[in-house]
DNA sequence: AAGTAGATTATAACTATTCTAAAGTAATAA
DNA sequence: TTATTACTTTAGAATAGTTATAATCTACTT
C-alpha cells in the first residue's frame, strides 16, 4: 500500500518510530476518508479481525495516547464508563444514541453558533462541546 | 432539625425508607439552597467529616443511585476516571475548569439556545448539554 | 555492525464501580 | 406489642477499564 508511506511520514514527522503496530493502527484509524468514533475496546477488536499478527492491548493504549498527544485523535467525554476517542479532530459536536452506545457527528454547520453570555476570571475557554442525548422513539 | 421531617418525607414519597443513613444523605446533598456537583469520592470525604457514624461506601454508591433514579440527581458526563453528580436537575449547563477538576454552572439563561439543524429518524432528543472547557489564562 | 534510545509486550497493579450474601432495620400484620 | 416480611446496610469479593513495570525487542544513528 502506498499510502503507508504518508503513515511513515506522518509518525516521523511526530517523532514517532514508524512501527509495523504503528502503521498498522494508523492504517484502521486514518485510512479512510469517513472518521469515526471508537472505544479502546472497539479498536482492539477491530485490529484483532484486520491483523493476522495480534498487537498487545498495552501497544494499543500507548498509541492512542500518543496520537492523542499529537493531536491526531480528541476524546470524548460520553459517559464514565470507558474513554471514547473521534478520528475527526475538527471542531464538531455530536449525538449520542443511548440505546446503541453510539456517537454520530454533528457538523459545526448544523449547530447554531454556541453563545455564552458569562466569562471567569483567569481562565480561557479551550473547547466547546455540545452533547445531544438521543433516545428511540 | 425540622428539615429532616422533609426528607423523611420525600424518601417515603418516592418509595425510599427513610434510613439515618439516607436522611444524612439528604442533608449533605439538599439541605442548602446552593446546589454543587460531587463525586462519589467528594461525597464520600464530606460524609466522613460531618458524620460521626461512618457510612459505608456501598450505601452511598446504592443511595446516590436510588436518588439518580428518582430524579433528585443529575449525572454529568465530564471525563471518563469517574462519574460526576449534580444537585441541580434543572436544565443547565457547564464550565469545566481543567485545572482545578471543578464544574461550575452555567444557567440555561446564560447560554443561546442551542439550535440542532437536524433529526435522526426514530430517535427523539433527551437533553442537550454544553459543556465548556476551560484552561487557565 | 554496534550501540542506544525508543517501542512492544505480558503481566501486575490500580481505581472506580458493581456484586454478593449475611446481618440489620423499617414497615406491616396479627 | 410481637412476628413477619421486605427492604437496607455492610464488608468484602469481583469486575472492568486503565496505567505501571520491567524485560525483550527493534528502529535509527554512528
Ligand atoms: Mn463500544
Ligand atoms: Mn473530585
Ligand atoms: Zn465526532
Ligand atoms: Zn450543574
Amino acid at each position: 500500500m502506498s499510502n503507508n508511506l504518508n503513515f511513515v511520514a506522518k509518525l516521523r514527522n511526530s517523532g514517532l518510530r514508524p512501527t509495523k503496530q504503528r502503521i498498522k493502527i494508523c492504517e484502521i484509524l486514518f485510512g479512510s476518508k469517513e472518521t469515526f468514533h471508537f472505544s479502546i475496546n472497539d479498536l482492539s477488536k477491530i485490529i484483532a479481525q484486520k491483523n493476522s499478527e495480534k498487537i498487545s492491548l498495552a501497544t494499543i493504549y500507548n498509541t492512542v495516547h500518543a496520537f492523542l498527544g499529537k493531536g491526531y485523535l480528541k476524546q470524548i467525554a460520553v459517559n464514565s464508563e470507558q474513554s471514547y476517542y473521534d478520528t475527526n479532530t475538527t471542531d464538531h459536536h455530536h449525538f449520542y444514541d443511548i440505546d446503541k452506545d453510539k456517537l454520530i457527528d454533528i457538523h459545526d454547520s448544523e449547530v447554531e453558533p454556541v453563545k455564552i453570555n458569562r466569562k471567569i476570571p483567569g481562565k480561557r475557554i479551550k473547547s466547546i462541546e455540545v452533547l445531544v442525548k438521543l433516545q428511540n422513539t
